[in-house]
DNA sequence: TACATTAGTAAGTGATTACTCACTTTTGAT
DNA sequence: ATCAAAAGTGAGTAATCACTTACTAATGTA
């Protein structure tokens, strides 16, 4: 990949995020990443193929994440690997994350194109059977009540000072 | 307010649910709305203006709902309707809901226009209240705990069938 | 060194955007 | 009935949109 190509990708990336996917124009994206219009075309095809690209390197980095989670040995670890998840994934990648958040609210057609599919079927099944595991009597209640915290902890971290975030963090794992 | 005041108003709270607020054009809601494109100006003066007449008559009923729970006798009460709210509020307007969800995503004049500043402001005070009084060791976290649940259950029950939002709001309030 | 491929540019394209303006119709009070 | 104010229209406006095209510069390989 080329350097101008890397910008494009960087700017794309902090422009979507900070003001929304349609309301970021290819010639904004352009003119901050220092590069001819043209060029997001000729390596991108068109806008949506730009977002794709941006989407699929960050998504790279949340995926490791979960597999490194996943890969842990007792059930208790699991768990709270779980609900740290999105304190690290936000202290990694902040930018990339809300972007992701934002994708649900953008249209139709790229809500259901970024439908996060995958590994958050995984992840329910991970749980389910860590919860069982554990002995609890509703297992399947505790995943989605789980999954729910954690979407939670998704959103309303970033809008959290950094102590306070562990803080919120260090209390949830003490309840499990 | 006229016929088609009102019918501006509702397809336009439409429109910017699904498809996103600088997604929708002015001329599209006139089209759908079966009224020229000026009206809209006359009437809303602008695209922000319109925005803002859909959700301050949105959150009236968003109001009323929080001053009935907050006018509760006891605090186990209190606790409940808290936990109940997303559903109750996603029964009687999920569009509305939905709108308010993707307002934080636009773009940032309009997220910093809507940033839910006193109602949230009141929750959070009549939470800690709540929990002090029902003696918890940590009321300021199980309070942040609370909000943050309820939080992620306004944007994850709008994607579960109606009788896994009920199980789930049910499994919540059983913990409190 | 020759040459094909890729990277990159600048100046366009038609379509769509939010918004205005000059105008007509409807309404409600006297 | 009169008439001003409000409701409503439809054809504009300049600016911006995503995208294309015709072109040059750089690069790697033979």
């Amino acid at each position: 990949m080329t350097e101008k190509q890397e910008k494009i990708l960087s700017v794309a990336l902090k422009l979507f995020a900070e003001e929304g996917f349609s309301n970021t124009s290819t010639s904004k994206i352009a003119k901050e990443a220092k590069v001819s219009e043209g060029l997001i075309f000729k390596h991108f095809k068109n806008k949506t193929g730009l977002l794709d690209a941006v989407v699929s390197q960050g998504t790279k980095g949340f995926e490791r994440m979960f597999e490194e989670i996943a890969s842990k040995k007792s059930p208790q670890e699991i768990v709270w690997g779980f609900i740290e998840m999105p304190y690290q994934i936000l202290k990694k990648d902040p930018t990339f994350w809300k972007l992701q958040l934002s994708l649900k609210y953008q249209s139709p057609e790229i809500a259901e194109r970024y439908k996060n599919s995958s590994t958050l079927q995984k992840a329910h099944e991970l749980l389910n059977a860590t919860f069982t595991e554990l002995g609890r009597e509703q297992p399947v209640m505790e995943t989605q009540l789980l999954m729910q915290i954690v979407g939670g902890l998704f959103s309303s971290l970033p809008e959290l000072p950094e102590n306070e975030r562990q803080q919120l963090v260090e209390f949830i794992k003490s309840k499990y």
